[in-house]
RNA sequence: GGCGAUUUAGCUCAGCCGGUUAGAGCGCAUGAUUCAUAAUCAUGAGGUCCGGGGUUCAAGUCCCCGAGUCGCUACCA
């Protein structure tokens, strides 16, 4: 399957600018990445690893609405952070911009009009609210009015947020936008949708028959769907903030941000070869020719977009190449929790740049050693103390420092004579033969944990070496062979160097100083003749330093602090909604009721089925809080609150008869409201 | 619920096309050693390979049923 390429392009999936970037999106997308750059870097491949921040899409409109400020200065705000810290952390990109570049805007409008030409998108009209003072018209969130369910004045397009209810538009009773307040007319919108079925058959042969090769979990998943038949996709949105749909009388629509944000590598990629020519060439040579090896760098959550969606697009143009791999990592888990940006459970490179400065390479160390490659692992600050303590320091620059010393210390720290190599040595150098092609045989198919474990390897090998020979003895009668002894533990040390550069550039680096060793080149891995004869070296400092007990526990606590204060300080009460006259509160029915059944939906997984004795008789209510009361029998002979009055409506096929009350706490959590005593059924709440 | 992935020593993970006593690193125990950031080196203890069936001369490895975990997806009146 190993084609010869003459060049490669790597791609890195590019952060959403709603938040920074943390530990997660480091194991799971960028250290890798780096890791291969370097490598290949290193080799004297062409190579260029293109990253940028996503910038577009709802999300980020409603955090600027939230927040009083622009979507522009969201993004602004967070494209610095994740910049700097990358280029801090040392994840070498070639280029690194942002989806709102104007000559991203181009890139993606030219990309979609060329398909839009050619005839590869699906139209479909449908009639949407229109506002006529705004001229545009309006997304669902952008839409007020009275919800017909609990007439509740302020519901959204999309949903009202008193009752609960989703809705669609055109379920309100007198629309207003939220844009002008004027009323807003329907009126006929096109949309455009991209047939992915249209690209089932050549998607069928080109992934399950030409790329086995594929990590199981991206190749089964990319079969799942197609096994399961392609949609169409829209690709456009009533939206102001994206790239603008570049169609007559597409005012007011943009891009859907998945169609955008993939073809920001792109754009990226022009912007990198614009900016430096003579050093990048032309960027089509990146993206149109065959002999250009496409590889994405992405989490296990963006595998159908990047196998599936993206390669459809690309081949709809048909003038650009596919990827020949998609290395998808598993997630990464912070002390046994999901990371999470929304409840600040995680890492965040740019506060770990700061609380632990000049370590990058710790953390790149770590997160390599333990990267989520087949399946989810869990990152602990033990594990990374661990780690630092017992390998880097203990090991790699124990070995590191030991051979230092010893040759300052009998060879005032010149390189000894080589001398006459014995059995022992021989042996030892044999271990290095095949470093080089055991190591690249690894990191050509993404296995970066074994690979870092290889060159791990050498200063164990180095370590034992030094102990089996033991010249600190032999300096007592046998200066000759001390020499020779030296002088091959120092070439282990270069070794070292040049093993370690893709995986810990900034002690490769220092290590490198430290012995004077300017150039690295992958081709010298396994060589013993990397420093010459009375070559003269720095004075040793350390590679690594051991980290205190105390440091960490700082960490861990400050986890359970932001764990305390998510859950009460940091939650935000929404802002109370507008008053509403006794006799509205007045239509609303509800009441107290006795649980005399409870159980699982089948075929749900929320959903529980109560039965309920309301005084009267008995009523069905559906409710979506199975995964917070796994044992649902236990509620059983319990008191309920519900809206008896809710028009009855079918879920999963079972009729349900009103709304079981829960508040819904700041995780998410919903918890059952219960009187404190128990009350006769059917009695009312006022 | 559907689909995909995953479940192997205390922890993190290897085990290709089924083949004799299941491996590595860390941790742990014991011993050796002092050049080195109490670092290193050696030895050792530790596993009904998630559970239950089946195919086979032979299964961690293949098939079926089930459980846990994660992702995509449907469902939270």
């Amino acid at each position: 399957m190993s084609k010869n390429f003459k060049r490669t392009l790597i791609t890195t999936a590019l952060p959403y600018a709603n938040g920074p970037v943390h530990i997660g999106h480091l194991a799971g997308v960028y250290v890798p990445a780096d890791i291969y750059a370097r490598y290949m870097r290193l080799k004297g491949e062409e190579v260029v690893m293109i990253g940028g921040s996503d910038e577009h899409g709802v999300p980020i409109t409603i955090k600027a609405r939230n927040e009083g400020i622009t979507p522009q200065q969201v993004v602004d705000r967070y494209h610095t952070i994740i910049k700097d810290s990358f280029q801090e952390f040392g994840i070498t990109f070639d280029v690194y911009s942002r989806t709102s570049s104007k000559i991203h805007h181009k890139t993606a409008s030219d990309f979609f009009r060329i398909l839009y030409d050619k005839g590869e998108f699906i139209e479909k009209t449908s009639e949407q609210y229109y506002d006529e003072e705004a001229k545009q018209f309006l997304a669902d969130r952008y839409i007020t009015g009275k919800c017909p369910h609990c007439g509740n004045e302020r519901a959204y397009g999309d949903q009202c947020e008193a009752c609960g209810t989703s809705l669609s538009p055109l379920d309100l009773i007198e629309p207003k936008s939220a844009i002008s307040g004027s009323s807003p007319v329907l009126k006929e919108t096109r949309h455009w949708y991209l047939p992915l079925d249209k690209h089932e058959p050549w998607l069928r042969e080109w992934i399950l028959e030409n790329h086995k090769e594929w990590k199981t979990n991206v190749y089964g998943q990319c079969k799942s769907w197609l096994d399961m038949g392609l949609q169409p996709r829209a690709v456009s949105r009533d939206l102001d903030w994206g790239v603008p749909v570049p169609v007559e009388g597409a005012e007011g629509k943009v891009l859907y941000v998945w169609f955008d944000a993939p073809i920001g590598y792109i754009s990226n990629t022009i912007e990198m070869c614009e900016k430096e020519p003579e050093k990048y060439g032309n960027w089509e040579k990146w993206w149109k020719d065959p002999e250009t090896k496409l590889v994405h760098f992405i989490g296990k959550d963006n595998i159908v977009f990047h196998c599936i969606v993206f390669p459809s697009m690309l081949k709809a143009d048909g003038s650009y190449i596919l990827p020949e791999n998609v290395p998808s990592n598993e997630f990464l888990n912070l002390e046994g929790d999901k990371i999470s940006t929304s409840r600040n459970w995680a890492v965040w490179l740019h506060e770990y740049l700061q609380d632990f400065p000049g370590k990058q390479d710790v953390l790149r160390y770590v997160l390599t050693a333990n990267a989520p490659e087949t399946k989810d692992n869990d990152f602990t600050w033990k594990d990374f103390q661990a780690r630092n303590n017992n390998e880097l320091v203990a090991i790699f620059g124990n070995f590191v420092n030991r051979a230092l010393v010893l040759t300052h210390k009998y060879f005032d720290g010149k390189v000894p004579a080589v001398g006459e190599a014995t059995d022992y040595d021989r042996q030892t150098l044999e271990e290095f033969k095949s470093v080089q092609a055991e190591m690249e045989k690894l990191l050509e198919v993404y296995r970066f944990r074994d690979a870092q474990k290889e060159a791990m390897n050498l200063a164990r090998i180095g370590n034992k070496y030094l102990a089996d020979m033991e010249p600190w003895k032999l300096a007592k009668t046998d200066m000759t062979r001390v020499a020779a002894i030296m002088n091959l533990s120092l070439q282990i040390t270069a070794n070292l160097a040049i093993a370690f550069e893709p995986f810990l550039p900034f002690s490769a680096q220092k290590l490198r100083d430290m012995i004077g060793m300017p150039e690295c080149n992958w081709a010298h891995l396994g060589h013993f003749n990397l420093l010459e004869e009375g070559h003269q070296l720095k004075e040793p400092t350390l590679l690594f330093e051991k980290i205190e007990d105390s440091v960490i526990e700082a960490q861990v606590q400050k986890l359970l602090d932001t764990k305390k204060a998510n859950e009460a300080a940091a939650y935000k009460a929404n802002p109370v909604k507008e008053n509403v006259a006794f006799e509205d509160f007045m239509k609303m029915d509800i009441r107290v009721g006795t649980v005399l059944d409870c159980q699982k939906v089948p075929k749900a997984d929320k959903l529980l089925q109560f039965r309920i004795a309301d005084g009267l008789e008995e009523r069905t209510i559906l409710s979506g809080i199975a995964k917070y009361y796994p044992n649902p029998e236990e509620l059983i002979g319990t008191q309920v609150c519900f809206i008896a009055n809710f028009e009855p409506r079918k879920l999963r096929g079972i009729m349900s008869e009103g709304m079981i009350l829960s508040a819904e706490d700041a995780d998410g959590k919903l918890v059952l409201i219960q009187p404190r005593m128990t009350v006769t059924n059917g009695v009312e709440v006022k």
